[in-house]
DNA sequence: ATGAAAGCGCTAACAG
DNA sequence: CTGTTAGCGCTTTCAT
């Protein structure tokens, strides 16, 4: 495997040189640049990153924490975190580690300087350790740590109005309650807002549960609110719990699902949706944590729009 | 951040003496340990994976390439080889890359070191460097690379006798047909089979294709074979969106789909499936890398059983 | 059992 | 514009 100094050594240049040419700072002559670079592909040369990794002391590796990889949005946004990442380009810094909650091993990777800089989608507790490289949450709320959401709030309180608008009155509206503070209660809180400022009865379930309990959750909401017009869903798997459960009941209850990330594998039925724009949400994680990299500072939160998407179910 | 030869100064010993505390390689004496145990915690010092990186010449990450990151499927097999990973320990190699088939980026990335060994489960055509590290291919077939795969034929034929001794005898098959030599073309091969040696007429349909297509596929096969009494797919897509046309058309038609990846979020309907042991896929993976990453030589196929789960679609 | 020393491949002052 | 030099933090002979 030939290194930078057998490449030196075949253009006849120090070594410093070739690393200018290959960095492409300072300025290299012409002449020079030439035989670098005949040098270059005559050895088949590529860089070693470990080398550079070690004189900068970055790895040139972001983590992605998630709280379950083989969920629909957490998939479509890893996957669309790492095309951006790819398509940010850089020599090197193309690698995205994925990452699940879990105790201590954030800490380790960070503390060995393995990774240089972490998104966070998860909700686990945070250690202090963790803080010190540059982060970016989605949707959680931690300190001045910047945090890229939806506007939870105006888009939820855009469907209550449209199911409001349709004749409905006894809406519902079920949800996971994070524990930790989350943009993600806003979607609540417009609830609460809209059954208050309509004269509303508040027919809410909110609580913390895990993921795979959706469906029975679904049916307990449904048995103690037996009367409902309408809910409002913050997840798919919500969504389509509800739908099931109250399709085995009697009537198909009108629902409108936050997400709608499963609509490339179900075709039926289509859920009339909030529909998050992960890739925008992707690209604005990855921008800000690229400007933290590069000794911004950064913080607050950024906010994309979400889309309504008529579909059936309501 | 204090390094190793803080530790060994604050310890009074020399830095080797360290290193071998901290690789367990070597003696060192009770005395010293216990000196350089202290110095460790004073300092809170954690070693610098970057130095050992690039002394071994090792990158400690391994790199996981899939056509589709949101692909049910793939997002389970990822997860599952991340908890794998993590689970497997080592005091390092604890990181998975997640990469989508692109143009050299693969390449580049063992070029230039960043990757130790190599997860394939696309069906991109292979450069020949990436051959120089250690890679294990999820059913795709290249030369002698160690290829995990599940009994595609007998979990084929199973599902097909299965259909057949309900009565039904016009029996379709629906999938996509890889590009390059693949495990998954055995479950066409038993179908070809099946039809042959039960006299029956091959109602098939295995062409290559699209994620994204499915549906329109499915389309177009129902509407030229109108009269099938029952099909087998090869995709949890392709199991929807047959069961969706169908249902339009007039009856929904009999299906067994493979993989039913999809049961966590979709309660119905609730495919009578052929579910393939991801997890068992992954730690085999897992363990044959870290196997060839270990020097030694492995090839040949290693094959999972896959679970027959009846649910209401057949 | 231990320390000194060499060196992995690279970058970045610094002096020319 | 360029070469020399000095490390980055670690592991590993090799003497002792």
């Amino acid at each position: 495997m030939a290194s930078i100094v057998d490449v030196a050594k075949k253009a006849g240049v120090g070594k410093s040189t070739v690393s200018r040419y290959l960095n492409g700072s300072g300025y290299v002559s012409k002449a020079n640049a030439e035989k670098i670079g005949e040098a270059i592909k005559e050895l088949n040369y590529e860089p070693n990153s470990l080398g550079r990794m070690l004189k900068l002391n970055k790895s040139y590796t972001l983590a992605l924490c998630v709280p379950m990889l083989s969920h629909p949005f957490f998939s479509k946004f890893a996957e669309a975190l790492e095309k951006a990442l790819y398509e940010a380009g850089g020599e090197d810094l193309s690698k995205l580690v994925i990452l699940s909650e879990r105790e201590g091993q954030l800490e380790q990777l960070v503390s060995r300087k393995q990774i240089d800089g972490l998104i966070i989608v998860t909700h686990k507790p945070l250690e202090e350790s963790t803080l010190s490289i540059p982060m970016v949450t989605i949707d959680r709320v931690v300190g001045k740590v910047p945090c890229i959401t939806s506007d939870n709030y105006e888009a939820s309180a855009k469907a209550l109005e449209y199911l409001y608008g349709k004749g409905y009155r006894r809406i519902g509206f079920i949800g996971g309650c994070p524990k930790v503070p989350s943009e993600v209660t806003r979607r609540h809180d417009a609830y609460l807002d809209f059954v208050a400022s309509h004269s509303l009865e508040d027919l809410s379930w909110y609580q913390d549960f895990m993921h795979g309990e959706e469906c029975r959750r679904a049916d307990e909401y449904l048995s103690s609110h037996p009367d409902l017009d309408a809910v409002l869903a913050t997840s798919d798997s919500f969504a389509f719990a509800l739908y099931r459960c109250s399709l085995l009941r009697d009537k198909p209850l009108p629902i409108i699902a936050y997400d709608g990330c499963m609509d490339d594998w179900i075709q039926t039925p289509r859920f009339t949706s909030l529909v998050q724009d992960i890739d925008q949400m992707a690209s604005k994680a990855l921008e800000t944590i690229l400007a933290l990299l590069g000794g911004e500072k950064r913080t607050g939160k950024s906010v994309v729009p979400t889309l309504f998407r008529k579909g059936d179910t309501a």
